[in-house]
DNA sequence: TATGAATGAGAATTCATTCAT
DNA sequence: GATGAATGAATTCTCATTCAT
């Protein structure tokens, strides 16, 4: 078994503890045990108890990130290959809530642990989530250039999507009934499309995927009054 | 100084010590420091650390759910007066930002403290919010069932009315850079009126407040083609 | 109220918590409840927690102390007027049995808590019990000097005597189930007649109460073969 | 060091604090400083400190249970053999005396502190204590049903038996003043066997060992007028 | 590399006693 | 005298981390 193989099957351990009895109840102990290791063993490969649970953060972002940047890419290929915008979004909204469910793990603990105020990890946490909100807002800013939402305060509508989002994923996709992600997109698209849809374009239609990320005013015009 | 007012400044002091360090790095010398008590003197007035820290948060959601119950008649008293439906809701917006703005040191506390997996108190916090989340609940259906918001997922639009307010609260509130509550209502208001206009409706017109509790049939159709 | 009446009435309310938490596990809070009184009051009467408990082992010593030299005086009138001894015997330790059933509680706080190793009043409690120790060792030397027991090692047959009924005080009279000390006593008599009665003597005679305190060489002989 | 003989040497050193200052006012740092180790340590054999004490009042107690087994089965064996009893009842209080005089602190603790009213371990203590007393009543009964003791209350001789053995043993062999055991053990036995003998035999006979444990009638008969 | 016994700083809590009112 | 709020020394136990083997 490789260092990194150990390591990793560690940490994967340090998980499950993590999650079944939370940061802060979770001693050495536990995990070692979990890990079918030694006290000392655990220490070979992390620093210490805090280190192994802000990698973990770290991971999650780090995977989160990647998520984002494909949305970003796609958003950006949209653009220039003048595809349809609804549907990108609603895949974009699709793979985030994707990835939060096939790593409910990863996700518990970044949105039940990680936010307390431990002095030591909160800045990280911090420091990590402003990166992906920026990234949501870039998102927001590009469509609002194009003309594809209104112009809006760009900032507070990152705000209240990206807060609908988490809640979303506590709420509906933590509690792992099953839910059904391709319709929830559908629902947060269309939410979302309706409130920010530019004054002068028919809603219906634009959710009908009429939209282009390049609107012909004269289209547009005729679908409203 | 009455048992009350002792009890009442120590757990102002308190506040101010979970604020800074967090909960569970602060000590009960870190608090009756603060205090200026002798470490006897805490326990005069409170059973443990852990329990002036959950009274703390039952004291938020307590202040909170007077909120929501004074939203909710207004809400009432809107139906049955046929008032501006509009003005309320911005109105119940406002008191709810208001009192978070006015409040940070206990909505700091309970958004970055008490949601962590602590055994102990988590249950109540998960008792209390499914409490202030089921006032929302009923408020959108109460205006669906009436014909003022689409027929949606109600559980949705709730989940992500809260999920919005809660991320606005932490990210413009909590910082305290003097957010402008006012045009934070009217903004999320329109945002969410837009995302929910029922059908037939001109979403300006409902903005400019037209929009009554007890719509005409024909002059709403009017306002469309 | 006199100082007096009120600083009994603290002390009897403080046997009672005494007796049912013991010693150790009875806080002044305790103490001052049961008496009614404040915290504080209790200090203007007592010393201090230590002070009210051995108090109360004075008590005990300085009342059960009354009862051995009661018996003393009897044992000695006895031996002057030439009465029964075993009667007087056997009054002897139907007083200190009836001490003891009639006063459970001291008896009770004595027997279970004092002989702790509590350094402060262990020294007290060792001091006390010498004391009643050396007033049996006296009865059964005098007796032994007249002839009525045999020329035993005194102070085995004094420790003996002691321990007996020491045990038999914690393990009859203290459960309280309504023991007849008449005929404990009896039984006791008979017990330490038998082991103790003088060579030559008929024991069967003796316990029938022949025996007098100056007993005639000659009557006695006959006794036996 | 096996964990065992740690376990052992901890326990041991316990003991001295125990013994020297008493269970209560034996801390934890008084312990880990007599055994040469840390504070963390000595939990890592025990769970609690009371944990440590009711160890030695079970070690006290499996050791004298081991030790009123042997006399058990002494006894049966004189039964069965037809031995001499009184040679048995003597070897069996002199192992009694000697094994309390070998383990003087355990006996210490036992008897100067386990006794107290400390809920937790007195009901393990009384538990322990009536085994042992329940060994004695058979003893006595067993004696009793062979005709070898008068038919008395069996209860009551076991009492006082009990009780005379267990202030002989704080009185003398506490202390320490190297008692003679076997002195000891011959003036107990003629002391109880004074009292005990049944009627018919001569008890002088008795004590010089005359006395079998299947009597023959008429021999014994001629004892006796 | 791996182990796990040992460490000891640190935390919460208790409660007998004091003393200002 | 009486009160009871305040005190703070003292105590038990935990657990992340170290280090000799």
């Amino acid at each position: 078994m490789t260092r990194e193989a150990r390591r990793a099957s560690i940490l994967e351990a340090a998980t499950g503890v993590f999650v079944s009895r939370g940061y802060r109840q979770s001693s050495i102990d536990d995990i070692v045990e979990a890990a079918g290791i030694s006290r000392g063993t655990f220490y070979l490969y992390f620093d210490s108890r805090k280190d192994a649970f802000i990698e973990l953060i770290e991971k999650y972002f780090e995977e989160f990130t990647r998520v984002l940047e494909e949305n970003h890419r796609r958003l950006e290929d949209t653009f220039e290959r003048d595809l349809n915008i609804m549907k990108t979004w609603r895949e974009n909204i699709v793979n985030i809530l994707r990835f939060h469910r096939d790593n409910p793990h990863l996700t518990y603990i970044v949105y039940r642990e990680a936010s307390g105020t431990d002095e030591d990890f909160s800045d990280r946490f911090n420091e990590l989530t402003a990166l992906s909100r920026s990234i949501y807002r870039e998102a927001f800013r590009s469509m609002a250039q194009r003309g594809l939402i209104r112009e809006d305060d760009i900032d507070l509508v990152a705000t209240v999507n990206v807060g609908a989002t988490v809640y979303i994923i506590t709420d509906y996709l933590l509690p792992g009934a099953g839910t059904d992600i391709e319709e929830l997109a559908d629902r947060l698209v269309e939410y979302h499309t309706r409130a920010l849809v530019p004054a002068g374009l028919d809603v219906e239609q634009v959710l009908r995927g009429v939209l282009k990320t390049r609107p012909a005013a004269g289209k547009a015009k005729g679908g409203r009054r």
